[in-house]
DNA sequence: GGGCTAACTGACGCATCAGTCAAACCTTTG
DNA sequence: CAAAGGTTTGACTGATGCGTCAGTTAGCCC
């Protein structure tokens, strides 16, 4: 409904994605349980025998959707930052791109917070989140030690503090951006986690 | 079914609140959507009809369990927290109580994550999410204050800034330690936070 | 054309629950 | 004691939605 591709698919097999993102969409539109399987088929103009005949059980098309949906911001924010060379620049690419503006950002954001939510309670949850989240962690693990290797970073940083630390507070300014905390808007997170960097990467003492 | 005072209530007016502590811990347990009427029911020894007769949905019981809870828990540690005088100290407690560890604390943490995925897609429960929220940073804010007023803070920190970042982290970290994200434990989240409270606020350098 | 299969449909069976209600129960007051 | 009013019960209802399945259509090979 807000900003998906829904241009038509060319053939037949992708009808599986059609449903998985019509899924993911509803999931961050109205939340994990909110969703009909009767939804999706509506969205994907089908019905919802199609919706069981490509997916065993309501729950195999929720846990697929989840996957997807992380799945393709994550390719497409690797390719964004492929282009960018200098570490310091890549990592400020990736916080931008990461801001839950509305739109597709901000409803990839809702799909994470749903996951935790999920991921708490249902531990069968866990070993795909912790996949995704441990392959986040390690992009911007990575970054930093580029930047270190391009004297663009402190040498002194352990890469994987910084990741761990960057990764969590950037979740818990998301968060109080989703949830509508006064004073935490999109500029606010912004400045905090480029502070952040600043502080722990560029400034000169420690 | 975890640490929940579960003591015979006096009289009958409070069968209201241990409906409420019935609810919330189901919540916890099960996730916000799978918690049922009959199961609130159960737990307390009485009757679905009784829940109703006290709550007029069940949309009302689920609001006010989660304002109920994240009461009692505020409740709790503003009172231990009274305790310590020395504001360095208090924050370092106030992590500490803070930490997920297995029972109450980490039920508590499961009811935020639960709150924001709802509060996410539903604007309803956001005022209440913030008000709450908000008193929280505001715990925090004061005690960077009452540092600085003490000697033991660097003056030149905003307290409003560090308090947003360090319950940014926090809920961060926490999220880590839910979903059980590896190399996050307790211990790393302890030490993540004590070295943010180190460099923001007590480290002498800027 | 005639068999075969894969893709798809949508009505139906069945289970699950929120909420209702009339009756039962208990407590208080006159 | 009796009436009144507050509280509790649990059977019942109506709605909802998952999953099934018998049936339909479309493509394909012989």
């Amino acid at each position: 409904m807000t900003t998906g591709a829904k241009a038509e698919p060319r053939s037949d097999e992708d009808r599986r994605a059609r449903i998985l993102d019509a899924t993911w969409q509803l999931i961050a539109e109205r939340g994990f349980h909110a969703v009909r399987i009767a939804d999706i088929a509506k969205v994907c103009g089908t019905s919802t025998g199609t919706v069981h005949y490509y997916f065993p059980g309501k729950n195999d098309v929720l846990a697929e959707a989840l996957k997807y949906c992380v799945d393709r911001a994550f390719a497409r924010q690797s390719s964004q930052l492929r282009a960018v060379h200098n570490a310091h620049e890549r990592l400020l690419k990736l916080i931008d791109m990461q801001l839950p503006r509305v739109g597709q950002v901000r409803d990839e954001w809702a799909i994470w917070l749903q996951y935790w939510a999920e991921a708490t309670i249902r531990p069968e949850f866990r070993p795909a989140h912790n996949e995704y989240y441990a392959r986040w962690q390690e992009t911007v693990r990575r970054i930093v030690q580029r930047g270190q290797r391009q004297g663009v970073f402190r040498a002194a940083a352990d890469p994987h503090i910084v990741a761990l630390r960057l990764t969590a507070l950037t979740d818990g300014a998301a968060i109080q951006v989703l949830t509508g905390v006064p004073g935490m808007t999109i500029g606010t997170m912004r400045e905090l986690l480029v502070d952040f960097v600043h502080q722990e990467l560029v400034a000169d003492v420690s």
